[in-house]
DNA sequence: TTGTACGCGTTATCAT
DNA sequence: ATGATAACGCGTACAA
């Protein structure tokens, strides 16, 4: 049997009003009845019922965070901050995978909704702008735009794409390859492919761009990627990679094909995960924790009924390391 | 302004109760009428509030995960498939790192049994036997032992020990290394250590254990530690690292300072993450997906009040690739 | 086949 | 300084 605020006021022989109180510190109470009361709970090892605080007060502190997949290190990363930060703030976290699954995104979007979660912050979004503008509870999107109406959170992509590329000619390049996941579900990410075209276009150089399919991130999608992209050109001198997963394979392909890193072929990453450092990558480095700081404190402005910025783009870095 | 059964009721000009059966799908209803209240519900977007249904079940369906730190890849993994698990049997998750603080992990408890989830899942422990057998919640340990009384679902480590220990010896390697993070938080993870000293003790080579300090996972400390040990024993031929995590950092320093793998050096992870595949590392591999899903399955039945297992061990395999 | 009334655990309001 | 009571949104026994 669980003990409830009703078992507290007969064991000290209160009222239940009396012992909320005590739980809240609302009205005066005097300090032996305070005493006594703290005791009785410490003793039956009470817990009040967020349950029923969170009906009547008509908010959770829960928020929902829904995202591709957690087991992808950028998303793994960026959780890690999002979740300390909530924790710091008072705030739970529910959390909830995609999979980039069109009906499991809508699923957990109103089981998120029934939950009574304060906000969601969006990841993954695989849905017509339209089903999210109608969610009707605080949001805020998390390196993709969604529509003019949501905030987002996003590094500077473009700005991104070009550092690296801008690199990869400077070290005198000549075929530079522009590898990624799918384009299509991340427009933001679609910028750095973008700055990549505006800098190579009209120099002196051969450029090549590769995408996975639509499905998620598996490791084997990417390693037979990068293996055809030299195998298709052998010549190849420079790779840009639009995140250190993909770059990682690339380092890999080069030495199982003899090719060598730095000297023959130069790679730029992107992300800058900690986890990158299994290799002397270079990459760009977008700021993983601030982006999950400002995610959480945007969405709790929301919620608190404050108006937030609609788009936050925050600087990124070049890490020139050994791979360049 | 949310809706509620009672609007609900109001449109359709019934009372809450008919409304509850046609969303519970109880006693007998009119065809007619559970049209309209569909109708109506999906006309006003409505969702059932699962605060007051929990509230009044005395059962939430959410079940607390509590993890080191969501962001190091066998955590991540292994979240991804409790996640999905977990999701098909109607069971939300709520997200917990502890990065092995003693109070966030005990405030992290509070705050479940507060939130009246269902049960935990353990993979972290700081505090005291005790402190986990009062928690009296459904309750399953991941790849730890907390109590005899707590069921655990682990893979063979001690063989896994074993396995990775015989397949250096057999590769003729005569200084070997035993790498790992601190060995006071998980005796199960131990036994890989007591395997390595078992396998190693009385044949005709040297060994070296060294660990990290206790404070979680910061691949900085990795990086350190394996530069340390090879500076101190530039003589090592084999290292048995237990994790891949801390494998890759063996790869990154042999690189570096130009020792051939598997030539000069041979190298044995653990864990099998699909994370390992940035590099041909051979290693011992964790069934990660059969763990998390008998995690939940061991939960569930729990909550269902059924009996489960106290010991869960599951088969370990040696995945020899390319560093042996 | 449908409705009334109570209770889940808590807090806010109004008394005392 | 403390208590009685209603309300949060829903499900269920009992009644009709």
């Amino acid at each position: 049997m669980v003990v409830t605020i009703k078992d507290i006021a007969e064991k000290v022989g209160v009222s239940v009003t009396t012992i909320s109180r005590v739980l809240n510190n609302r009205g005066y109470l005097s300090d032996g009845l305070k005493q006594r009361v703290n005791e009785a709970m410490e003793e039956m090892n009470y817990q009040p019922n967020e349950l029923a605080r969170s009906l009547l007060r008509k908010k959770s502190n829960v928020i929902g965070l829904i995202i591709p997949d957690i087991s992808h290190p950028f998303f793994g990363e960026v959780t890690k901050h999002i979740e300390s930060y909530a924790y710091e703030q008072g705030y739970k976290l529910m959390l909830c995978n995609s999979l980039l699954h069109k009906k499991k995104e809508k699923e957990y979007i109103d089981l998120l909704r029934a939950s009574q979660v304060d906000g969601i912050i969006m990841g993954s979004h695989t849905m017509r702008v339209e089903d999210y503008t109608s969610i009707n509870l605080p949001l805020v999107t998390l390196d993709r735009q969604i529509s003019k109406s949501i905030p987002f959170i996003s590094s500077d992509n473009y700005h991104g794409g070009e550092l690296a590329t801008k690199l990869l000619l400077k070290k005198n390049c000549k075929k530079i390859a522009y590898i990624s996941g799918n384009l299509q579900l991340n427009l933001l990410a679609k910028q750095r492919h973008d700055a990549f075209l505006e800098q190579v276009r009209g120099k002196d150089v051969e450029f090549i761009v590769k995408q996975t399919d639509l499905n998620g991130f598996k490791y084997k999608e990417y390693e037979e990627l990068v293996r055809r992209l030299f195998q298709e050109n052998p010549d190849i001198d420079g790779v840009f990679a639009s995140s250190d997963m993909l770059a990682l394979q690339v380092l890999k392909n080069c030495r199982k094909i003899g090719k060598g890193v730095p000297d023959e072929v130069k790679v730029v990453g992107y992300d800058g995960i900690s986890f990158g450092n299994v290799e002397d990558l270079t990459t760009i480095e977008q700021p993983i924790k601030k982006m999950g700081e400002l995610a959480i404190t945007y969405l709790l402005q929301q919620i608190a009924g404050e108006q937030v910025p609609l788009a936050t783009i925050l600087p990124v870095k070049l890490l020139e390391k050994g791979t360049t």
